[in-house]
DNA sequence: TATTAATTGATTGTACACAATTAAAACTTA
DNA sequence: TAAGTTTTAATTGTGTACAATCAATTAATA
């Protein structure tokens, strides 16, 4: 009995084939490379990425952070809650325009950053790519962030 | 009253010079991509990169969707409930090994196909880069993704 | 000025993502 | 073969992500 002939596969539906798939699956990868190096800090990787941003700028509305990070309120929000409960941001109100949230480092916040100064260089080992071929790599991705952002 | 010198930034601390945030938001900003062709199926994005495996291997155990995938059952096992409910597959323990579940597409799992052919090509076309561009920036992603697994 | 429109965060609800634990089954080996 | 180890999913708990909605405020304009 002869096989009902199928349609010839499309290749371009192959996971193999997806550059999305590879740039999920290495987004997590990442993350789990930082992780235990942010373990010492006790940080998740975005909450990480927060303190990036605010040791470049102290001070920041939610707003500004969200367009830094690319991220909205509905992430932020409860991220930086929890950070605000372990004092290293405070959350207050601007005064001038009672919408806006600012977002300020606390001193113990900033203390954080004398610990992460390895982290990038205990993470560039990891990935074992030589720095100009990684400056490469990266302008790459960020010409795709901005085209899509 | 002078400022108290502070220790010299360290640009490798600064989040634009970040491979690691680059990835990270291209990714999200990918599924975004992504989202309005999958509305159309109804399914997310990851349940999309399930069907993908699936389309090319019809049966796997939750094992080997999370080899292929990189994820573990904590998280498929809720999204391939969810992926059951709709009819797009089966979920069954393996009589010669009962520790083992077994996934199989559905017919209308299979037949979800057809209305993906064109998805590959919609969002190469926002991703405006030329395939062998996009090819080159795969093989290097998927090395870096090697090289973390 | 009164009304409308736009801005900004918060909230709610759904869906991942993963560490840690549990439980069942299969395998190993003494 | 009995005891211990390994394999495999499921479960639980925490933490993002984000769409949709809401509420408060500010800005614009009729």
């Amino acid at each position: 009995m002869d096989k009902i002939p199928e349609s010839a596969p499309n290749p371009l539906l192959k996971l193999d084939n997806q550059l999305c798939f590879s740039v999920y699956a290495l987004s997590r990868l990442i993350t789990k490379t930082y992780q235990p190096l942010l373990e010492q800090l006790d940080v998740t990787y975005p909450q990480y990425l927060v303190l990036l941003v605010l040791w470049e700028h102290n001070t920041l509305s939610v707003k500004q952070l969200g367009e830094k990070l690319l991220l909205d309120s509905g992430t932020l929000t409860p991220l930086l809650k929890r950070m605000e409960q372990r004092q290293w941001l405070s959350r207050q109100r601007d005064p001038r325009d009672e919408r806006s949230v600012v977002v300020t480092l606390t001193d113990a916040g900033r203390g954080l950053e004398r610990n992460a100064q390895q982290i990038p260089e205990q993470v560039a080992e990891r990935l074992q790519m030589a720095p100009p071929e990684l400056a490469v790599l990266r302008t790459q991705l960020q010409q795709l962030v901005t085209l899509l952002t």
